[in-house]
DNA sequence: AATTGACCGAATTGTTATTTTGGTCATTAT
DNA sequence: ATAATGACCAAAATAACAATTCGGTCAATT
C-alpha cells in the first residue's frame, strides 16, 4: 500500500518518459520495454494510448513543434517591426534549451547511424519552422517592410544561418554564446555587412 | 605495333582516370584495378607514382582547391570594392560545373555509407574555402569596406548560404538558376533585406 | 474495464566462411 | 639497364547463417 501510487495521468507518463528516452538514448536506442518500466507502467498499457513505437515518436515531435510556434506567437508583436520580432523570437528561442536536447540528440543520431525515423523527425521540425517563418516573411515583404523575396528560400537560408551560428559553429570556435549569436544574425541578416 | 602507346605522361593518365572513376562511383568503389584499366596501365605502374589510394585521391582533391584558388586569384581585382568581387568570383565559380561532380558525388557518399575518406575530403575543401574567404573579408573589413567582424565565422556562414543556395536548395524549390542563385547572394550578403 | 507481462515472429546483431581489394615484387618487355 | 606488368598475398569487406533483441499481441489478472 506504501508504494501505491496514484491514477495519474497515465498517457502522459508514458510520452514524459518516452521524451526522456529519446532524448537520453535516441530513436533507435529507446526501447519500448525501457519506456514502460521508467514510467512505471506495463509495456501494454503503451499500447493503449499509442499504436506504435513511430505514433509515440510523432506525438512528441509535433509537440515539440506545437510548442516552439507557441513560444513564437506567444513573443511575436505584429505592431512591432519584423526586425525587432524577429531579434526578439531569436533571443527567447536560444533560451529554450529542453528542446534542443532532443533535436540534438537526433541530430547526432542521423550522422552516426542515419535512423531513418529521426531524419524524418527532424526534417518535419525543419520543414514546420521554416513554414513559419517564411509566413512571417511573407507579411513583412506585403508591408514593404522588407525587400520582395521569395518567403521559402528566405526562411530557409535563415534557418540555415541559425545553425550554422549554433550547433555547427563548434567546427571553427568554441560554441558562440548566445550574445554572440544574437550580435551576428542582427549583422548578417538585419544590418548588413556592409560598412554604415 | 599498330597499337603501340606514344610514351604519354602516365602519372597524368593515372590521375585523370582517378579523377574519372572518383566522380562516378565515389571514393569506395573506385578499386585500383578499375584505376589501371581506365588508366590503360598496369597496376604496379600505379604505385610507381603514389604511395597508396588515399595518396592519389588526396592529390586529386588538392588539385580541386589550387583550380578553385586559381580561378578565385584570376578573377579578383584588388582595386575593387568587395562586393563587386565577391559576386565576379560566385558569378565564375557557377559557372565551374566539373569540380562540383565531384564534390557532390563525395557528399552523396558520406550521406549514404559515410565513407571517412571522403568526409575528411570535404572537409579539406571546405576549410580551405573558409581560410580563402576569411582572408578576403578580414581585409575587407581592414579597409573598412564592411564591418569589424569574425573573419572565419563570417566566411563559414557564407559559404553555408552558398551550399543552402545551390546544394540544399531542392528541398524546397527545383534547383535555382545561377541567376538566382547570384540575385539571392547579393540581396542577402551585400544590400541586405531592409527596404532599400 | 483497465492493466499486465509472458509470448511470438520479424528484425537486428554477432559469428564464421567466402570474396574482393589494396599493395608487392619476381618476371617480362623495352 | 630501366620501366612496366599482373599473378600473388594478407587484410579488409561482404555474404551466409546462428543467436539475440525488440516491437507488438493477448490471455490471464486485478
Amino acid at each position: 500500500m506504501a508504494a501505491e501510487r496514484k491514477p495519474m495521468d497515465r498517457r502522459k507518463q508514458v510520452l514524459e518518459a518516452a521524451a526522456r528516452s529519446f532524448e537520453t538514448f535516441g530513436y533507435k536506442a529507446t526501447t519500448m520495454d525501457q519506456v514502460a518500466k521508467l514510467a512505471g507502467v506495463g509495456k501494454g498499457t503503451i499500447y493503449t494510448f499509442f499504436a506504435h513505437k513511430e505514433q509515440l515518436f510523432e506525438e512528441i515531435m509535433s509537440g515539440m513543434i506545437r510548442e516552439l510556434r507557441e513560444l513564437a506567437d506567444r513573443t511575436l508583436r505584429p505592431e512591432l517591426p519584423f526586425a525587432d520580432n524577429l531579434m526578439e523570437v531569436l533571443h527567447k528561442l536560444l533560451d529554450y534549451r529542453e528542446q534542443h536536447a532532443l533535436a540534438v540528440k537526433l541530430a547526432q543520431e542521423v550522422r552516426d547511424i542515419g535512423t531513418p525515423m529521426a531524419r524524418e523527425g527532424l526534417e518535419k521540425v525543419e520543414r514546420a519552422v521554416v513554414t513559419y517563418i517564411s509566413r512571417h516573411v511573407n507579411e513583412a515583404s506585403e508591408k514593404g517592410e522588407i525587400k520582395p523575396c521569395d518567403p521559402e528560400l528566405t526562411a530557409f537560408v535563415m534557418l540555415k544561418t541559425y545553425l550554422a551560428l549554433t550547433a555547427e559553429s563548434h567546427h571553427l570556435h568554441m560554441p558562440l554564446t548566445k550574445e554572440e549569436v544574437l550580435d551576428y544574425f542582427r549583422t548578417y541578416w538585419m544590418e548588413g555587412l556592409a560598412a554604415r
